[in-house]
DNA sequence: TATTGTTATACTCTATAACTATA
DNA sequence: TATAGTTATAGAGTATAACAATA
């Protein structure tokens, strides 16, 4: 651990009153995390919810969610690709990605084209209108990691994309 | 952007192909993430992820979900908090919390006491069961942070503290 | 009037299982 | 028999709204 002076640190034996039932009036400030100081997955959680609120606020106009744009992207820069391809792409359950796409094919973003080869399959395409409006989609969406950078600083988030690049 | 040589970018011009409907097999290695590559959010959201699953199966055996160890943390380090200040401080919704003490309590681990100055709030403690599983849990929970550590690297892990420190 | 805990609803997401039509 | 897409279900998590008891 390399946080150093952490409110937990400022508890160091929380548990000396024996208080039960009373009435504590707690500063929110004062509630030490303890061992959640030491977890990046906590900070991690939090961190990732903080960026999904700032996403959807601000493609909120265009009402598109992170989901959604991750398989948009993939679809516009791979077209033809079959379902089970994005799902494993993106680590999304297949069941899952017919909702979406029903979703976004009812918006006439996508297509969905019955393979020849293999008809079991559809090969996946953005139709017209779904490209000009992921253009959109991904100005707003680079706005949206100006915010991310203006949150933790430039250095931080390359830093962040360094650290994390194994888990794409 | 400072991640160089990524996959997005062998697919300079992706949409060559008037592909349609004809069957295109992919290798998983083969598609581009296009734009998702500059996005800091997709990264985190992956990696944590990784880290939920990583937790919930190695604490497995006790049955404890990521959520429920932040809440009995921070209630054993802070005993006699209301309800309302564990959900403030944790970022989880009212009343969702009423669901995640309505397990901890059926299962010894937690006692919501009813506070004599405020009739309306409870003062939250663990129960001595409660103490010692906590104990249990988190000697399980840093072995979790050691899988963290060997995935990331221990500089990395350290520097992904820091940068995130202020989501806490 | 405002707050605490509670109940309820709806929607997102994850995890399965099972079904169909193809291969 | 195996796979692609679909349908269905259950549980976690998020976001609301409304209510009773109390402040």
């Amino acid at each position: 651990m390399t946080t150093s002076a952490t409110r937990a640190e400022r508890h160091p034996s929380p548990r000396k009153r024996a208080d039960t039932g009373a009435a504590r009036p707690h500063d929110p400030d004062e509630i030490g995390l303890d061992a959640l100081v030491g977890h990046a997955g906590y900070a991690v959680r939090r961190f990732q919810i903080w960026i999904f609120q700032d996403f959807i606020k601000t493609l909120g106009a265009v009402d598109i969610r992170p989901t959604q744009y991750s398989v948009l992207t993939v679809i516009g820069a791979n077209p033809g690709l079959s379902q089970m391809a994005v799902a494993k792409r993106l680590g999304i359950e297949r069941a899952r990605l017919v909702h979406l796409l029903d979703s976004l094919e009812q918006r006439k973003l996508v297509r969905r084209i019955k393979s020849k080869t293999d008809r079991r399959s559809h090969a996946l395409h953005l139709t017209a209108p779904g490209e000009t409006a992921l253009a959109k989609f991904k100005t707003l969406a680079a706005e949206h990691e100006r915010h991310v950078e203006a949150k933790i600083g430039k250095e931080n988030r390359e830093r962040l994309l360094e650290i994390l690049a194994g888990f794409t």
